[in-house]
DNA sequence: TAGATTGTTAATCGATTAACAATC
DNA sequence: TAGATTGTTAATCGATTAACAATC
């Protein structure tokens, strides 16, 4: 099947179907059932077998799936079965957390580089980083061989980052700030911004209630 | 029409509507058109058409929109055009990046507490907050009116957190825990992991140009 | 008036799900 | 064998969009 054949929301849930077997895997089961994962998600069972189908065959009839061999091949498919290089922009307090949040080496994106514009952290050490010049981006992600950004600059600085970013070859972009970004349409852009989260809970919630 | 009727994934995208209407206002206009919300956020000017008709009408033919307006109404409709509490539970590194974070003021989201359960943290000062300690939550939640919380703790805490939460009478959590909270349907529950967005990326990368 | 753009209908498109044969 | 659960088909459901009358 041609793989673009396969639906963004599909390959969306992907990522949730491995956090889902993680946990899993983590309280010491082995085996689970696209009943399991679709109610750990408040999903049905159907759209979690539906999903898998795309790419293979993955269970057995009558007793489910291993849990390794689901996580092993769903890595494979969002090709998170190898080590992505990260670089991090903006060394504010973000950028700081950021670089202390173990979730990403334990997934497998390594933060390969951090860089700022400000002259008095150049040159200065957080964590195992030496922060560098961003007006080295090109250089520095042509030669740690870089394929991932994180923006973590301020909103104002955020479009030129990743004008740069882009032209110095990134194809995907994983942005803290709370703007839309323009960018090609060939290149990979998730935004993380809590306020639109937050705007999208007050809607549900029942003001005679505060 | 019905409230409840109205599709979920249309009150996800007004937010977005709404984050894009600022762009333009920002930039000094006043006047905008379905079509160019549309390009800005790669959807169709009818699907923005139709996504507002479910409120009502808010443009001119011929014309367009009127942005202040339309920011008024959609401000209205998603319920932010009043101030919502927050409390901030956990002050490590992601909590401190979150209080600097002015956006959330700016959009009428007012930290109105911030907890933890680290002794040594808890009546410490951190900017303009004294830090309270988790064990008051219930309190502090209805002395401060409290109505929605944000959970930036360390993920095993994040569960026994969000119990926490529910029991004392939260109805919206906006989690950063890079894991699946197990929760009431009726708790509004949004959650920023970034390690999802990652692996949505990485299905689309061309893994040849690394 | 001519041009532009809205709001809405109906058609189309695509995603979800019910049902079930296959089989462990 | 009986029970459980997969993978898949076809039906259903719901979201998107093309088309256009209305009108500024």
């Amino acid at each position: 099947m041609n793989p673009l054949a396969i639906p963004e929301i599909v390959i969306r849930r992907l990522p949730l179907y491995l956090r889902t077997l993680k946990l899993l895997a983590d309280r010491g089961l082995t085996v689970t059932s696209s009943q399991e994962i679709g109610d750990r998600l408040g999903i049905t069972a159907t759209q979690v077998r539906k999903d898998l189908s795309y790419f293979g065959e993955f269970g057995k009839q009558g007793t489910g799936y291993e849990i390794k061999y689901l996580q092993e091949q769903l890595r494979q498919i969002l090709q998170v079965d190898r080590t992505w290089k990260l670089a991090l922009i903006g060394v504010g307090d973000l950028g700081r957390a950021l670089l202390r949040f173990t979730a990403f080496e334990e997934s497998g994106f390594e933060m390969a580089a951090v860089l700022d514009r400000d002259g008095a952290k150049i040159g200065r050490q957080v964590g195992r980083h030496t922060v560098l010049d961003v007006a080295t981006l090109p250089a520095v992600i042509r030669e740690r061989g870089i394929q991932v950004a994180v923006i973590a600059v301020p909103t104002r600085d955020a479009q030129e980052i990743a004008d740069a970013l882009v032209k110095a070859g990134i194809r995907a972009i994983l942005s803290y700030a709370p703007i839309q970004l323009s960018l090609p349409q060939h290149i990979q852009v998730q935004q993380i911004d809590p306020i639109l989260s937050l705007q999208g809970m007050t809607y549900y919630l029942d003001a005679s209630q505060l």
